[in-house]
DNA sequence: CGGAGAATTGATCACAATCAATCGAGGTGG
DNA sequence: CCACCTCGATTGATTGTGATCAATTCTCCG
Protein backbone atom coordinates (compact mmCIF):
# COMPACT_ATOMS: atom_id res chain seq x y z
CA UNK A 1 0.00 0.00 0.00
CA UNK A 2 3.10 2.72 0.49
CA UNK A 3 4.78 2.07 -2.96
CA UNK A 4 7.30 4.57 -3.94
CA UNK A 5 6.32 8.22 -4.13
CA UNK A 6 2.99 7.49 -2.47
CA UNK A 7 2.11 8.55 0.98
CA UNK A 8 2.53 6.98 4.40
CA UNK A 9 -1.08 7.16 6.96
CA UNK A 10 0.66 10.03 9.19
CA UNK A 11 0.84 12.16 5.78
CA UNK A 12 -2.39 11.10 4.52
CA UNK A 13 -3.60 12.19 7.59
CA UNK A 14 -2.02 16.01 7.03
CA UNK A 15 -3.26 16.12 3.47
CA UNK A 16 -6.93 15.31 5.26
CA UNK A 17 -6.36 17.96 8.01
CA UNK A 18 -5.91 20.66 6.07
CA UNK A 19 -8.31 20.00 3.23
CA UNK A 20 -10.87 22.57 2.76
CA UNK A 21 -13.38 19.70 2.37
CA UNK A 22 -12.48 18.29 5.46
CA UNK A 23 -11.09 20.27 8.35
CA UNK A 24 -12.70 20.42 11.37
CA UNK A 25 -13.51 16.54 11.13
CA UNK A 26 -13.18 14.05 14.35
CA UNK A 27 -9.40 12.56 13.94
CA UNK A 28 -11.20 9.23 13.75
CA UNK A 29 -13.54 10.37 10.68
CA UNK A 30 -10.38 11.40 8.97
CA UNK A 31 -8.34 8.39 9.31
CA UNK A 32 -11.42 6.30 8.51
CA UNK A 33 -11.17 8.36 5.17
CA UNK A 34 -7.52 7.95 4.35
CA UNK A 35 -7.44 4.48 5.18
CA UNK A 36 -9.16 4.27 2.00
CA UNK A 37 -7.68 7.15 -0.09
CA UNK A 38 -5.03 6.51 -2.27
CA UNK A 39 -2.33 8.69 -3.23
CA UNK A 40 -0.93 9.18 -7.11
CA UNK A 41 2.04 11.23 -8.02
CA UNK A 42 2.74 12.87 -11.21
CA UNK A 43 5.33 14.78 -12.52
CA UNK A 44 5.43 18.23 -13.71
CA UNK A 45 3.31 18.60 -17.05
CA UNK A 46 1.52 15.22 -16.39
CA UNK A 47 -2.51 15.14 -17.46
CA UNK A 48 -3.91 14.14 -14.55
CA UNK A 49 -7.45 13.41 -16.18
CA UNK A 50 -8.64 14.49 -19.50
CA UNK A 51 -11.59 16.24 -21.00
CA UNK A 52 -15.00 14.03 -21.31
CA UNK A 53 -13.09 11.39 -19.13
CA UNK A 54 -15.75 9.71 -17.44
CA UNK A 55 -15.08 10.36 -13.69
CA UNK A 56 -14.84 7.74 -10.99
CA UNK A 57 -13.18 9.12 -8.22
CA UNK A 58 -12.70 12.33 -6.39
CA UNK A 59 -9.40 14.46 -6.79
CA UNK A 60 -7.62 16.13 -3.81
CA UNK A 61 -4.28 17.68 -4.24
CA UNK A 62 -1.57 16.21 -1.05
CA UNK A 63 1.44 18.24 -2.30
CA UNK A 64 2.06 20.54 -5.65
CA UNK A 65 0.46 22.56 -8.29
CA UNK A 66 -2.53 21.35 -10.48
CA UNK A 67 -4.57 23.12 -13.23
CA UNK A 68 -7.69 22.55 -13.90
CA UNK A 69 -8.95 23.69 -16.96
CA UNK A 70 -12.08 23.74 -19.58
CA UNK A 71 -11.80 23.95 -23.03
CA UNK A 72 -13.92 25.19 -26.20
CA UNK A 73 -14.64 23.07 -29.04
CA UNK A 74 -12.99 26.10 -30.74
CA UNK A 75 -9.44 24.83 -28.86
CA UNK A 76 -9.97 27.92 -26.42
CA UNK A 77 -8.65 26.61 -23.07
CA UNK A 78 -9.84 28.71 -19.45
CA UNK A 79 -8.07 28.23 -16.44
CA UNK A 80 -11.03 27.83 -13.84
CA UNK A 81 -8.77 26.52 -10.95
CA UNK A 82 -4.97 26.36 -9.44
CA UNK A 83 -5.47 23.42 -7.27
CA UNK A 84 -2.54 23.59 -4.23
CA UNK A 85 -2.46 21.45 -1.18
CA UNK A 86 -6.02 20.81 0.37
CA UNK A 87 -7.78 21.85 -2.85
CA UNK A 88 -10.09 19.22 -4.53
CA UNK A 89 -10.45 18.98 -8.32
CA UNK A 90 -13.64 18.21 -9.36
CA UNK A 91 -15.73 18.22 -6.69
CA UNK A 92 -19.07 18.78 -9.33
CA UNK A 93 -18.31 15.84 -11.39
CA UNK A 94 -18.02 13.87 -8.34
CA UNK A 95 -21.79 14.24 -7.80
CA UNK A 96 -23.59 14.28 -10.96
CA UNK A 97 -22.87 11.87 -13.68
CA UNK A 98 -22.51 13.84 -16.85
CA UNK A 99 -18.79 13.75 -18.35
CA UNK A 100 -17.18 17.68 -18.36
CA UNK A 101 -14.83 19.44 -20.68
CA UNK A 102 -12.11 19.52 -17.65
CA UNK A 103 -8.98 18.73 -17.77
CA UNK A 104 -6.55 19.06 -14.69
CA UNK A 105 -2.35 18.78 -15.27
CA UNK A 106 0.13 19.14 -12.64
CA UNK A 107 2.05 22.44 -13.20
CA UNK A 108 4.42 21.05 -10.48
CA UNK A 109 5.72 17.55 -9.42
CA UNK A 110 2.57 16.87 -7.65
CA UNK A 111 1.03 14.19 -5.62
CA UNK A 112 -2.85 13.43 -5.63
CA UNK A 113 -4.97 11.95 -3.34
CA UNK A 114 -7.98 9.26 -5.01
CA UNK A 115 -10.93 8.26 -3.17
CA UNK A 116 -13.65 6.21 -4.56
CA UNK A 117 -16.39 8.33 -5.41
CA UNK A 118 -19.08 6.00 -3.91
CA UNK A 119 -16.75 6.37 -0.77
CA UNK A 120 -16.58 10.20 -1.02
CA UNK A 121 -20.20 10.30 -1.25
CA UNK A 122 -21.40 8.01 1.41
CA UNK A 123 -19.10 9.74 3.57
CA UNK A 124 -20.04 12.99 2.70
CA UNK A 125 -23.73 12.33 3.73
CA UNK A 126 -22.78 10.85 6.91
CA UNK A 127 -20.58 14.31 8.11
CA UNK A 128 -22.56 17.58 7.56
CA UNK A 129 -19.60 19.54 7.68
CA UNK A 130 -18.49 17.98 4.85
CA UNK A 131 -21.41 18.52 3.04
CA UNK A 132 -21.09 22.59 3.92
CA UNK A 133 -17.92 22.53 2.76
CA UNK A 134 -18.84 21.09 -0.56
CA UNK A 135 -21.65 23.85 -0.81
CA UNK A 136 -19.47 26.62 -0.04
CA UNK A 137 -16.47 25.72 -2.71
CA UNK A 138 -19.27 25.48 -5.18
CA UNK A 139 -21.18 28.61 -4.45
CA UNK A 140 -17.78 30.49 -4.55
CA UNK A 141 -17.27 28.78 -7.85
CA UNK A 142 -20.12 30.36 -9.12
CA UNK A 143 -19.64 33.71 -7.69
CA UNK A 144 -16.29 34.13 -9.15
CA UNK A 145 -17.34 32.68 -12.65
CA UNK A 146 -20.25 35.25 -12.60
CA UNK A 147 -17.47 37.76 -11.85
CA UNK A 148 -15.27 37.00 -14.57
CA UNK A 149 -18.45 36.74 -16.99
CA UNK A 150 -19.05 40.66 -15.75
CA UNK A 151 -14.94 41.04 -16.05
CA UNK A 152 -15.16 39.98 -19.53
CA UNK A 153 -17.86 42.48 -20.10
CA UNK A 154 -17.31 45.55 -18.70
CA UNK A 155 -13.05 45.20 -17.97
CA UNK A 156 -10.64 44.84 -20.87
CA UNK A 157 -7.88 43.26 -20.86
CA UNK A 158 -5.38 45.72 -18.77
CA UNK A 159 -7.84 45.88 -15.92
CA UNK A 160 -8.51 41.65 -15.90
CA UNK A 161 -4.54 41.61 -16.03
CA UNK A 162 -3.97 43.48 -13.06
CA UNK A 163 -6.87 41.62 -11.17
CA UNK A 164 -5.59 38.67 -11.75
CA UNK A 165 -2.44 39.48 -10.60
CA UNK A 166 -3.66 40.44 -7.85
CA UNK A 167 -5.89 37.16 -6.95
CA UNK A 168 -2.52 35.17 -7.61
CA UNK A 169 -0.49 37.70 -5.36
CA UNK A 170 -3.29 36.38 -2.39
CA UNK A 171 -2.43 33.04 -2.91
CA UNK A 172 0.91 32.72 -4.11
CA UNK A 173 2.71 35.85 -3.11
CA UNK A 174 4.96 37.88 -5.08
CA UNK A 175 7.13 35.95 -7.16
CA UNK A 176 4.42 33.79 -9.70
CA UNK A 177 6.14 31.48 -11.42
CA UNK A 178 3.70 31.24 -14.57
CA UNK A 179 4.41 31.67 -18.46
CA UNK A 180 2.36 34.03 -20.54
CA UNK A 181 0.39 31.37 -21.91
CA UNK A 182 -0.71 30.60 -18.46
CA UNK A 183 -1.72 34.04 -17.64
CA UNK A 184 -3.62 34.52 -20.76
CA UNK A 185 -5.81 31.24 -20.33
CA UNK A 186 -6.53 32.64 -16.95
CA UNK A 187 -7.46 36.17 -17.81
CA UNK A 188 -9.42 34.77 -20.89
CA UNK A 189 -7.28 36.14 -23.58
CA UNK A 190 -4.57 35.55 -26.14
CA UNK A 191 -0.84 35.72 -25.34
CA UNK A 192 0.07 38.61 -27.25
CA UNK A 193 -2.63 40.84 -25.40
CA UNK A 194 -1.50 39.24 -22.14
CA UNK A 195 2.48 40.70 -23.19
CA UNK A 196 1.00 43.72 -23.48
CA UNK A 197 -0.72 44.32 -20.97
CA UNK A 198 2.25 42.99 -18.67
CA UNK A 199 4.51 45.00 -21.04
CA UNK A 200 2.50 48.30 -19.56
CA UNK A 201 2.89 46.86 -16.18
CA UNK A 202 6.67 46.58 -16.37
CA UNK A 203 6.61 50.10 -17.62
CA UNK A 204 4.52 51.91 -15.04
CA UNK A 205 7.11 49.95 -12.27
CA UNK A 206 5.00 47.87 -10.89
CA UNK A 207 6.02 43.82 -11.81
CA UNK A 208 9.58 42.90 -13.02
CA UNK A 209 9.45 40.08 -15.62
CA UNK A 210 11.73 36.92 -16.26
CA UNK A 211 11.39 34.05 -18.03
CA UNK A 212 8.42 31.90 -16.48
CA UNK A 213 8.52 34.23 -13.73
CA UNK A 214 6.24 37.72 -12.74
CA UNK A 215 7.43 39.80 -9.37
CA UNK A 216 4.99 41.98 -7.95
CA UNK A 217 6.80 44.98 -6.65
CA UNK A 218 3.61 47.24 -5.76
CA UNK A 219 0.77 45.09 -4.56
CA UNK A 220 -0.79 47.73 -3.13
CA UNK A 221 -1.78 49.03 -6.92
CA UNK A 222 -3.53 46.12 -7.72
CA UNK A 223 -6.12 45.75 -4.96
CA UNK A 224 -9.30 46.66 -6.44
CA UNK A 225 -11.53 48.08 -4.36
CA UNK A 226 -14.06 46.54 -7.09
CA UNK A 227 -16.71 43.89 -7.63
CA UNK A 228 -16.38 40.37 -5.75
CA UNK A 229 -13.46 38.44 -5.06
CA UNK A 230 -11.86 36.23 -7.63
CA UNK A 231 -11.30 32.58 -6.87
CA UNK A 232 -8.37 30.41 -8.58
CA UNK B 1 -52.74 33.59 7.02
CA UNK B 2 -54.32 33.37 3.91
CA UNK B 3 -54.31 36.79 3.27
CA UNK B 4 -55.52 38.35 -0.24
CA UNK B 5 -53.18 36.84 -2.46
CA UNK B 6 -51.58 34.23 -0.86
CA UNK B 7 -51.70 30.55 -1.56
CA UNK B 8 -53.63 28.10 0.57
CA UNK B 9 -51.48 24.99 1.91
CA UNK B 10 -52.81 22.78 -0.86
CA UNK B 11 -51.78 25.35 -3.58
CA UNK B 12 -48.51 25.59 -1.55
CA UNK B 13 -48.29 21.87 -1.33
CA UNK B 14 -48.38 21.75 -5.49
CA UNK B 15 -45.20 24.27 -5.42
CA UNK B 16 -43.06 22.06 -3.47
CA UNK B 17 -44.00 19.35 -5.65
CA UNK B 18 -42.88 20.42 -9.06
CA UNK B 19 -40.15 22.26 -7.54
CA UNK B 20 -36.25 20.80 -8.08
CA UNK B 21 -35.43 21.17 -4.53
CA UNK B 22 -38.27 19.25 -2.77
CA UNK B 23 -39.39 16.40 -5.27
CA UNK B 24 -39.25 13.19 -4.54
CA UNK B 25 -39.56 13.46 -0.72
CA UNK B 26 -42.34 12.15 1.10
CA UNK B 27 -45.64 13.84 1.24
CA UNK B 28 -45.47 14.57 4.76
CA UNK B 29 -42.31 16.03 5.14
CA UNK B 30 -43.06 18.42 1.89
CA UNK B 31 -45.88 19.52 4.46
CA UNK B 32 -43.79 20.11 7.55
CA UNK B 33 -42.07 22.50 5.31
CA UNK B 34 -44.81 24.09 3.20
CA UNK B 35 -46.37 24.87 6.60
CA UNK B 36 -43.76 26.93 7.57
CA UNK B 37 -43.52 28.62 4.43
CA UNK B 38 -45.07 32.12 3.81
CA UNK B 39 -46.12 33.47 0.50
CA UNK B 40 -45.83 36.85 -1.26
CA UNK B 41 -47.35 38.32 -4.29
CA UNK B 42 -45.14 40.50 -6.67
CA UNK B 43 -45.93 42.93 -9.70
CA UNK B 44 -44.57 42.34 -12.78
CA UNK B 45 -41.72 44.95 -12.62
CA UNK B 46 -41.28 44.98 -8.71
CA UNK B 47 -37.75 44.23 -7.13
CA UNK B 48 -38.17 41.17 -5.28
CA UNK B 49 -34.08 41.69 -2.98
CA UNK B 50 -31.99 44.12 -4.22
CA UNK B 51 -28.33 43.64 -4.69
CA UNK B 52 -26.31 43.24 -1.26
CA UNK B 53 -29.26 42.87 0.68
CA UNK B 54 -28.54 40.45 3.66
CA UNK B 55 -30.24 37.32 3.12
CA UNK B 56 -32.55 35.54 5.77
CA UNK B 57 -35.06 33.62 3.47
CA UNK B 58 -34.46 31.12 0.97
CA UNK B 59 -36.86 32.38 -2.05
CA UNK B 60 -38.75 29.77 -4.38
CA UNK B 61 -41.07 30.83 -7.08
CA UNK B 62 -44.18 29.52 -6.82
CA UNK B 63 -45.68 31.06 -9.98
CA UNK B 64 -44.47 33.60 -12.66
CA UNK B 65 -41.22 34.48 -14.09
CA UNK B 66 -38.39 36.12 -11.89
CA UNK B 67 -35.08 37.15 -13.71
CA UNK B 68 -31.80 36.78 -11.71
CA UNK B 69 -29.33 39.31 -12.35
CA UNK B 70 -25.87 40.23 -11.27
CA UNK B 71 -24.40 43.90 -11.49
CA UNK B 72 -21.18 45.11 -12.03
CA UNK B 73 -20.06 48.61 -10.17
CA UNK B 74 -19.87 49.84 -13.80
CA UNK B 75 -23.48 49.24 -14.46
CA UNK B 76 -23.32 46.23 -16.39
CA UNK B 77 -26.25 43.93 -15.92
CA UNK B 78 -26.14 39.95 -16.71
CA UNK B 79 -28.68 37.94 -16.20
CA UNK B 80 -28.32 34.82 -14.44
CA UNK B 81 -31.51 32.75 -14.32
CA UNK B 82 -35.07 33.10 -15.39
CA UNK B 83 -36.88 31.85 -12.48
CA UNK B 84 -40.20 30.02 -13.31
CA UNK B 85 -42.40 27.96 -11.00
CA UNK B 86 -40.24 25.61 -8.60
CA UNK B 87 -36.76 26.92 -8.79
CA UNK B 88 -35.12 28.58 -5.89
CA UNK B 89 -33.49 32.05 -6.69
CA UNK B 90 -30.84 32.31 -4.02
CA UNK B 91 -29.28 29.14 -3.44
CA UNK B 92 -25.84 30.22 -2.80
CA UNK B 93 -26.64 33.00 -0.68
CA UNK B 94 -28.64 30.98 1.45
CA UNK B 95 -26.06 28.77 2.29
CA UNK B 96 -22.84 31.05 2.54
CA UNK B 97 -23.56 34.34 5.18
CA UNK B 98 -21.91 37.08 2.78
CA UNK B 99 -23.99 39.47 0.55
CA UNK B 100 -23.64 38.84 -3.05
CA UNK B 101 -24.13 41.28 -5.57
CA UNK B 102 -27.65 39.86 -6.87
CA UNK B 103 -30.86 41.15 -7.65
CA UNK B 104 -34.56 39.37 -8.28
CA UNK B 105 -37.69 40.98 -9.98
CA UNK B 106 -40.61 40.13 -11.19
CA UNK B 107 -40.75 39.81 -15.07
CA UNK B 108 -44.23 39.33 -14.49
CA UNK B 109 -46.94 38.87 -12.04
CA UNK B 110 -45.44 37.00 -9.65
CA UNK B 111 -45.71 34.76 -6.34
CA UNK B 112 -42.99 33.44 -4.55
CA UNK B 113 -42.55 31.47 -1.53
CA UNK B 114 -40.19 32.18 1.34
CA UNK B 115 -38.37 30.21 3.91
CA UNK B 116 -36.26 30.95 6.68
CA UNK B 117 -32.84 30.08 6.16
CA UNK B 118 -32.35 28.61 9.42
CA UNK B 119 -35.71 26.38 8.11
CA UNK B 120 -34.20 25.57 5.29
CA UNK B 121 -30.86 24.74 6.02
CA UNK B 122 -32.21 22.29 9.19
CA UNK B 123 -34.46 20.95 6.60
CA UNK B 124 -32.14 20.02 4.41
CA UNK B 125 -29.61 18.44 6.13
CA UNK B 126 -32.15 16.22 7.47
CA UNK B 127 -33.38 15.20 3.97
CA UNK B 128 -30.38 13.71 1.85
CA UNK B 129 -32.12 13.94 -1.53
CA UNK B 130 -32.34 17.79 -0.89
CA UNK B 131 -28.82 18.14 -0.23
CA UNK B 132 -28.45 16.06 -3.87
CA UNK B 133 -30.48 18.34 -5.34
CA UNK B 134 -28.78 21.35 -4.22
CA UNK B 135 -25.71 20.13 -5.47
CA UNK B 136 -26.68 19.31 -8.84
CA UNK B 137 -28.54 23.40 -9.05
CA UNK B 138 -25.23 24.42 -7.56
CA UNK B 139 -23.15 22.03 -10.30
CA UNK B 140 -25.23 23.17 -13.19
CA UNK B 141 -24.70 26.76 -12.34
CA UNK B 142 -20.85 26.02 -12.00
CA UNK B 143 -20.93 24.42 -15.75
CA UNK B 144 -23.14 26.94 -17.11
CA UNK B 145 -21.60 30.16 -15.99
CA UNK B 146 -18.00 28.45 -16.97
CA UNK B 147 -19.57 27.74 -20.49
CA UNK B 148 -21.00 31.50 -20.59
CA UNK B 149 -17.61 32.36 -20.21
CA UNK B 150 -15.90 29.92 -22.84
CA UNK B 151 -19.01 31.58 -25.48
CA UNK B 152 -17.42 35.50 -24.61
CA UNK B 153 -14.16 34.54 -25.52
CA UNK B 154 -14.60 32.43 -28.80
CA UNK B 155 -17.76 33.24 -29.79
CA UNK B 156 -19.21 36.09 -31.41
CA UNK B 157 -22.85 38.45 -31.07
CA UNK B 158 -24.06 36.28 -33.59
CA UNK B 159 -23.94 32.72 -32.40
CA UNK B 160 -24.17 33.31 -28.44
CA UNK B 161 -27.63 34.84 -29.71
CA UNK B 162 -28.14 31.55 -31.30
CA UNK B 163 -27.24 29.71 -28.47
CA UNK B 164 -29.25 31.94 -25.93
CA UNK B 165 -32.23 31.96 -28.29
CA UNK B 166 -32.11 28.15 -28.29
CA UNK B 167 -32.27 27.47 -24.36
CA UNK B 168 -34.51 29.82 -24.04
CA UNK B 169 -36.97 27.98 -26.49
CA UNK B 170 -35.87 24.75 -24.77
CA UNK B 171 -37.24 26.59 -21.78
CA UNK B 172 -40.23 28.74 -22.91
CA UNK B 173 -41.25 27.41 -26.10
CA UNK B 174 -41.26 29.19 -29.60
CA UNK B 175 -42.38 32.58 -28.37
CA UNK B 176 -40.16 34.34 -26.27
CA UNK B 177 -42.30 37.43 -24.40
CA UNK B 178 -39.04 39.67 -23.84
CA UNK B 179 -37.62 42.85 -24.70
CA UNK B 180 -34.08 43.39 -26.55
CA UNK B 181 -33.07 44.98 -23.57
CA UNK B 182 -33.28 41.87 -21.73
CA UNK B 183 -31.87 39.76 -23.96
CA UNK B 184 -29.08 41.68 -24.51
CA UNK B 185 -28.38 41.31 -21.07
CA UNK B 186 -28.39 37.89 -21.21
CA UNK B 187 -25.96 37.63 -23.93
CA UNK B 188 -24.04 39.88 -22.61
CA UNK B 189 -23.80 42.90 -24.42
CA UNK B 190 -25.45 46.18 -25.91
CA UNK B 191 -28.95 46.37 -27.08
CA UNK B 192 -27.66 47.54 -30.69
CA UNK B 193 -26.09 44.85 -31.06
CA UNK B 194 -28.70 42.45 -30.29
CA UNK B 195 -30.58 43.94 -32.15
CA UNK B 196 -28.20 43.79 -35.36
CA UNK B 197 -27.93 39.75 -34.58
CA UNK B 198 -31.90 39.57 -33.86
CA UNK B 199 -31.89 41.58 -37.49
CA UNK B 200 -30.09 38.80 -39.12
CA UNK B 201 -31.40 36.47 -38.07
CA UNK B 202 -34.39 37.83 -38.99
CA UNK B 203 -33.33 38.20 -42.95
CA UNK B 204 -33.01 34.75 -42.85
CA UNK B 205 -36.18 33.84 -42.24
CA UNK B 206 -35.44 31.69 -38.70
CA UNK B 207 -37.51 34.27 -36.62
CA UNK B 208 -40.21 36.94 -36.45
CA UNK B 209 -40.41 40.09 -33.82
CA UNK B 210 -42.58 42.45 -32.30
CA UNK B 211 -42.67 44.55 -29.88
CA UNK B 212 -41.17 42.48 -26.44
CA UNK B 213 -41.60 39.19 -28.12
CA UNK B 214 -39.51 37.30 -30.58
CA UNK B 215 -40.97 34.12 -32.44
CA UNK B 216 -39.01 31.19 -33.45
CA UNK B 217 -40.20 29.54 -36.65
CA UNK B 218 -37.09 27.03 -37.18
CA UNK B 219 -35.98 25.75 -34.09
CA UNK B 220 -33.64 23.34 -36.21
CA UNK B 221 -31.56 25.88 -36.92
CA UNK B 222 -30.61 26.62 -33.64
CA UNK B 223 -29.17 23.69 -32.14
CA UNK B 224 -26.13 23.54 -31.42
CA UNK B 225 -23.96 19.84 -31.49
CA UNK B 226 -21.29 22.52 -29.85
CA UNK B 227 -20.14 23.11 -26.08
CA UNK B 228 -22.15 21.96 -23.13
CA UNK B 229 -25.79 23.37 -22.49
CA UNK B 230 -26.53 26.58 -21.06
CA UNK B 231 -28.75 27.11 -18.68
CA UNK B 232 -30.97 30.03 -17.48
C1' DC C 1 25.97 24.64 -29.71
C1' DG C 2 21.49 23.73 -31.34
C1' DG C 3 16.80 23.44 -30.79
C1' DA C 4 12.40 24.28 -28.55
C1' DG C 5 9.62 27.03 -26.20
C1' DA C 6 8.91 31.66 -24.38
C1' DA C 7 8.96 36.66 -24.92
C1' DT C 8 8.56 40.74 -27.51
C1' DT C 9 7.14 44.14 -30.81
C1' DG C 10 5.05 45.70 -35.15
C1' DA C 11 1.32 45.86 -38.61
C1' DT C 12 -3.23 44.91 -39.97
C1' DC C 13 -8.04 43.88 -39.57
C1' DA C 14 -12.59 42.72 -37.82
C1' DC C 15 -15.95 42.92 -34.48
C1' DA C 16 -18.59 45.21 -31.45
C1' DA C 17 -19.13 49.41 -28.39
C1' DT C 18 -20.49 53.95 -28.78
C1' DC C 19 -22.85 57.97 -30.48
C1' DA C 20 -26.63 59.64 -33.00
C1' DA C 21 -31.01 59.98 -35.17
C1' DT C 22 -35.57 58.33 -36.43
C1' DC C 23 -39.58 55.60 -36.20
C1' DG C 24 -43.30 53.05 -33.98
C1' DA C 25 -46.36 51.40 -30.44
C1' DG C 26 -48.69 51.69 -26.34
C1' DG C 27 -50.36 54.16 -22.46
C1' DT C 28 -52.06 58.45 -20.10
C1' DG C 29 -54.36 62.59 -19.30
C1' DG C 30 -56.75 66.61 -20.73
C1' DC D 1 -60.81 61.05 -28.81
C1' DC D 2 -56.81 63.09 -29.76
C1' DA D 3 -52.31 64.83 -28.35
C1' DC D 4 -48.54 63.66 -26.19
C1' DC D 5 -44.93 61.14 -23.94
C1' DT D 6 -42.15 57.35 -22.99
C1' DC D 7 -40.02 53.28 -24.04
C1' DG D 8 -38.59 50.01 -27.42
C1' DA D 9 -36.85 49.08 -32.08
C1' DT D 10 -34.01 50.11 -35.84
C1' DT D 11 -30.27 51.63 -38.73
C1' DG D 12 -26.18 54.38 -39.88
C1' DA D 13 -21.54 56.22 -38.94
C1' DT D 14 -17.44 56.21 -36.27
C1' DT D 15 -14.01 54.46 -33.27
C1' DG D 16 -11.19 51.66 -30.24
C1' DT D 17 -9.82 47.32 -28.56
C1' DG D 18 -8.00 43.21 -29.08
C1' DA D 19 -7.37 39.09 -32.25
C1' DT D 20 -4.47 37.66 -35.81
C1' DC D 21 -0.38 37.27 -38.60
C1' DA D 22 4.44 37.84 -38.79
C1' DA D 23 9.15 38.29 -37.55
C1' DT D 24 12.90 38.46 -34.25
C1' DT D 25 15.20 37.80 -29.97
C1' DC D 26 15.99 35.47 -25.75
C1' DT D 27 16.74 31.59 -22.47
C1' DC D 28 16.95 27.43 -20.82
C1' DC D 29 18.30 22.58 -21.37
C1' DG D 30 20.06 18.60 -23.35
Amino acid sequence: MNGIGMLGLDEMAVVFEQSICFRGLKPQARHAMAAKAISIPFAKGDTIFHANDPQRHFYLVAKGLVRVSICSLEGHRLTYLLAVAGEPLNLVSTFSKKPRMIEARAMRDSMVVLLKQTDFIAFAFQHPSVISAIITVLGNAVDSANSRILDMVGKNVDQRMRRILHALYLKFGPTLRFTSIEIAEMIGTTVESSLRALSKLRKKGLITTQRSRIDILKPEAFADSDSGMLWL
